[in-house]
DNA sequence: TTAAAAAAATTTTTT
DNA sequence: ATTTTTTTAA
């Protein structure tokens, strides 16, 4: 520990102000403080509330505490993200906002980006305003913005200043209302009305400054007004707030993030204790001073001097690939190299490979499947995103939360049940015409039957299932008892709860499981009032008040109010042992047959979910469907009720278990324990790997595009190249390709080296060399990409490249075998790991990483797998013909094989024919004679 | 209303 | 290349 470092262990007292580089030891720092607190100063732990800017580095962060304090105490800092915290302060408090009846309530649904969209879309539709003029997404970003500016929407009409400002101001109005009726809130919302009830309720922000004494905010410089404000509140007036930030590593200004928070600390807090770590401790000399070049660029920086005393190392590598194939190829057979070499090392080889966009994710991810390499991906798909369990999510959203009319036009038709697009306009009509959320128009379209029979027949059907859904979680039995009476009183639980208890028990799960008759129209009916997990609502009172309550009039939006009511918590078991002696024997018999339940007794998460699954119908049209896809969206559905049945475990409410599958992020699945790893930059902040590739060095690319124009944009661009570069500890890779396809276009693109490359000194760069450049069509290394279909982009002398030693012959390749005779061998043998036929069309190849175990990423809350496609065999068919065969059609005359997809009958191939150009075929039919 | 086929858009970065 | 949206047919 060095002085720095101790200064900032100790200091606790007061703001302070941890200016901390690339690499410098910022966490050790931070957690080490935390430890300092609760064992030095006898601070309780549950005082501090540390706050990160992922859950991992907020998991991670509570491990390293756990460690140093050695499970010694009892209670635990609060480790969250500022959204997470946000979601747990407004879950409790959220109604202290309300005034006169009316404001969110604490079931509120949290609104990710696609339930955004679908607010915005539906304004642009009502405002008759074409999307293609104003897009969703753009609409959208001005919204964020505006929010995360702390702008409403009046105000941003005012300030408005041409007719596209003023459109997206009544956008922004609708939306905030849509939001508001639907009792939901999206991500900026969640720091926005944390502020707002803070700021008002000076009782709430009392509780939380007494509870929270000390507080530290990590990544300060990615921070926006709204958390810059939440800051100020809950650092409360002893102001015992630790900010910790390097302004190089700001990469957040696209999110609202504002780098003056960090820049004018010390103005709002004139008092504050400033102290600079500027020691790294992780990358060689080389590698900092190349990134500190870079970063040097820039004109907005209080600039730094940041050493290590690592000194030497091997020089930053930089490789010029022909195209992005190859540019990954060389990145995988690196990368294999390292493995095998650091193998008998004592350190775990870790390695990363970052790029610019999720997009350039994709040829890595084949190169290294192509050798075999495992590796992990963050970001991407996440479990959560798949649509069904999407859809299944947005049932238990709606259960939780009716007016959610995002997620009830998500699953009002899915599977379909004929709620089609009429129906559901005409219920948005109604439901806008009375500003009434969308469920409660359905609920008056059925009352009034102000729709088509065969409509209303369809809606009531649905209405039931989800309110039996909702009935499960003793929701009303919960709303009454959440009102004036004590949560434990056993005789006013008793008296709700004889009343259904007079109900016949009827089918447990399994039984009700089995007896599906979907064809029958009436059956539905039947099976409403029969199938209900073991207790029998019947006409029973609490439906109807339910019912009553959510459709009779327009104010009851926001009445529902059952949100103390926690259905998997154990104050339900605690329920149960209040009840009464005759009571209790009941309870007991029942006991003996597990399967059933009380009346009063909520249902557990994965029972409800397990009843959405059987009762919508769900899994029913997906097996009948009966394709692989649905087969394995059955597959994941399932692995969903294991999630639950964990969270259930772990006593999660209904709400966690959204609340998390809605917050966890992609920097969230970084595993440490993988080898390889697959990021965007942005994620991979805060992370460090021995051997670090930065792919796509490319104007346009990195920096991207969008930030050309705006010098601010191309300065958090570098500091992104900054971020990336200074992951590394001990070697730096830096790859380009000449020639890259966007959007998987035939037409690649030539590309410009990125301006960053060049601001590294060439004295710390060591060039990789290039490859050997390829003749037309040699089958080979740019025969996908290029084909032969026009003049390959690449001077055909220089063929074998820069002849100067082993790294520079190397050739990358996708291709297996030199099967045809017109082709030019242009493999170097021996080459390790290129081009082994062992693992290329071989079914045992390695699968990436395995989607397999989804338990255990559960179980690890949040992780992500990347689960690439199965190794591809390479299909010959009967034909032998396969990509680079010359083939002869009866009627397009001489051509070559450029791809093929497919097996059996179905296959298809293309043919680049001489005379006809490129021709797609089913091989089966096309009588190709082989040359 | 639904499903299949055709056309069009997509790729910045994320809580 | 993949995904989303729109059109068309049933």
């Amino acid at each position: 520990m060095n002085p720095q470092q101790q200064e900032g262990i100790r200091s606790v007292d007061g703001p302070v102000l941890l200016l901390a580089g690339a690499g410098s030891g910022k966490t050790r720092v931070i957690t080490h403080r935390i430890a300092y607190l609760i064992q030095e100063r006898g601070v309780p732990a549950d005082a501090i509330l540390a706050v990160t800017f992922t859950n991992k580095a907020a998991k991670e962060m509570a491990e390293r505490v756990d460690k140093i304090l050695g499970h010694s105490s009892l209670t635990k800092p609060v480790l969250a993200t500022f959204h997470s915290f946000c979601v747990r302060v407004l879950r409790r408090d959220i109604e202290a906002l309300r005034t006169g009846g009316v404001g969110l309530t604490k079931t509120f649904a949290i609104y990710d980006e696609t339930d955004q969209q679908a607010v915005v879309k539906q304004a642009l539709k009502r405002l008759a305003i074409d999307d293609k003029s104003l897009k969703p997404r753009v609409a959208l970003g001005r919204i964020s913005w505006a929010k995360n500016h702390m702008i409403d929407p009046q105000e941003y009409f005012l300030a408005s200043t041409n007719p596209m400002e003023e459109k997206i101001a009544h956008i922004f109005e609708i939306y905030r209302k849509e939001l508001f009726k639907a009792n939901a809130l999206d991500f900026d919302d969640l720091l926005l009305e944390t502020v707002r009830l803070l700021k008002s309720s000076g009782e709430t922000r009392e509780r939380y400054n007494r509870r929270y004494k000390y507080l530290l905010i990590d990544e300060y410089q990615d921070t926006n007004r709204p958390q810059y404000e939440l800051m100020k509140l809950l650092a409360g007036p002893d102001a015992n707030v630790c900010v910790v930030g390097d302004e190089d590593q700001s990469i957040y200004s696209w999110r609202g993030a504002d780098i003056k928070n960090i820049l004018e600390f010390e103005k709002d807090f004139p008092d504050t204790k400033t102290i600079r770590l500027e020691q790294n401790y992780r990358s060689t000399q080389i590698i900092l001073e190349g990134a500190g070049a870079v970063v040097a660029q820039n004109t907005q920086r209080k600039g730094k001097n940041l050493f290590t005393t690592r000194e030497g190392g091997s020089l930053i590598g930089y490789y010029e690939a022909p195209d992005g194939e190859n540019e990954a190829l060389f990145i995988a057979d690196r990368i294999q190299r390292y493995l095998r070499e650091a193998g008998g090392q004592a350190d775990l080889p870790r390695c990363a490979v970052l790029y610019r966009t999720n997009s350039q994710s994709r040829l890595v991810e084949e190169a290294l499947r192509r050798y075999q390499i495992q590796y992990h991906m963050v970001g991407g798909f996440s479990f959560y995103d798949r649509a069904e369990v999407k859809d299944i999510l947005s049932y238990l959203k709606l259960v939780q939360n009716v007016h959610d009319s995002v997620a009830l036009g998500r699953v009002v038709n899915s599977p379909p049940r004929g709620i089609g697009k009429t129906t559901m306009e005409t219920l948005e009509r109604m439901a806008l015409s009375s500003s009434m959320s969308t469920w409660n128009a359905m609920g008056r379209a059925l009352e009034d039957k102000l729709l088509p029979p065969r409509a209303l027949q369809a809606l009531g059907s649905f209405r039931r299932l989800i309110e039996d859904a909702r009935a499960m979680l003793g929701t009303g039995f919960a709303e009454k008892l959440a009102g004036d009476l004590a949560p434990y009183d056993s005789t006013s639980l008793l008296s709700e709860t004889e009343g259904d208890a007079e109900a016949d028990v009827s089918f447990g799960f399994g039984e009700a499981n089995s007896e599906p008759e979907p064809e029958d129209a009436t059956s539905n009916a039947s099976f409403d009032t029969s199938f209900n997990f073991g207790f029998d609502f019947g006409p029973s009172e609490e439906i109807s008040t339910i019912a009553a309550e959510n459709s009779s009039d327009s104010d009851a939006a926001h009445g529902i109010d059952s949100a103390n009511f926690n259905p998997f918590a154990p104050v339900v078991l605690k329920r149960s042992a209040d009840i009464t002696n005759e009571r209790a024997a009941e309870i007991k018999m029942e006991d003996e047959k597990p399967a059933f339940r009380r009346p009063g007794d909520a249902a557990t998460l994965p029972e409800l979910i397990k009843f959405l699954n059987d009762r919508s119908g769900y899994i029913r049209a997906l097996e009948e469907e009966a394709t692989p896809e649905s087969f394995s969206r059955i597959e994941n559905l399932k692995e969903l009720a294991n999630a639950a049945q964990d969270a259930q475990e772990r006593g999660e409410t209904l709400h966690e278990f959204l609340d998390h599958a809605a917050l966890v992020s992609d920097a969230d699945s970084y595993s440490e324990e993988a080898k390889v790893t697959l990021m965007t930059l942005h994620a991979a902040k805060g992370l460090e790997f021995p051997l670090v590739f930065l792919s796509g060095m490319e104007e346009g690319l990195f920096p991207h595009s969008r930030t050309l124009s705006d010098p601010t944009g191309l300065e958090e661009e570098r500091r992104l190249c900054y971020v990336g570069m200074t992951r590394a500890m001990d070697t730096l890779i830096m790859t380009r390709a000449r020639y890259r396809r966007r959007y998987g276009s035939d037409m690649p693109e030539s590309s410009i080296a990125s301006r960053f490359l060049e601001e590294v000194p060439s004295r710390l760069v060591e060039d990789l060399g290039s490859p050997p450049a390829r003749p037309q069509f040699s089958g080979s290394d740019y025969g996908s990409a290029y084909g032969g279909a026009y003049a390959t982009p690449y001077p055909k002398a220089n063929r074998f490249g820069r002849p100067s030693g082993e790294e520079n012959a190397r050739h990358y390749s996708y291709e297996d075998e030199d099967q045809s005779g017109d082709r030019v061998q242009t493999r170097p043998s021996g080459l390790p790991g290129v081009n082994n036929r062992a693992g290329y069309g071989s079914k045992t190849a390695a699968p990436g990483q395995s989607m397999d175990n989804i338990a255990s990423f559960f179980a690890a809350r949040g992780q992500k797998v990347s689960r690439p496609k199965l190794e591809v065999q390479e299909q010959t068919g009967k034909t032998g013909l396969r990509q680079g065969s010359r083939v002869r059609h009866p009627k397009y005359g001489e051509g070559t094989v450029f791809r093929r997809e497919g097996d059996g009958d179905d296959a298809k191939i293309t043919v680049q024919f001489q005379q006809h150009g490129v021709k797609k075929l089913v091989e089966k039919f096309a009588q190709l004679e082989r040359l």
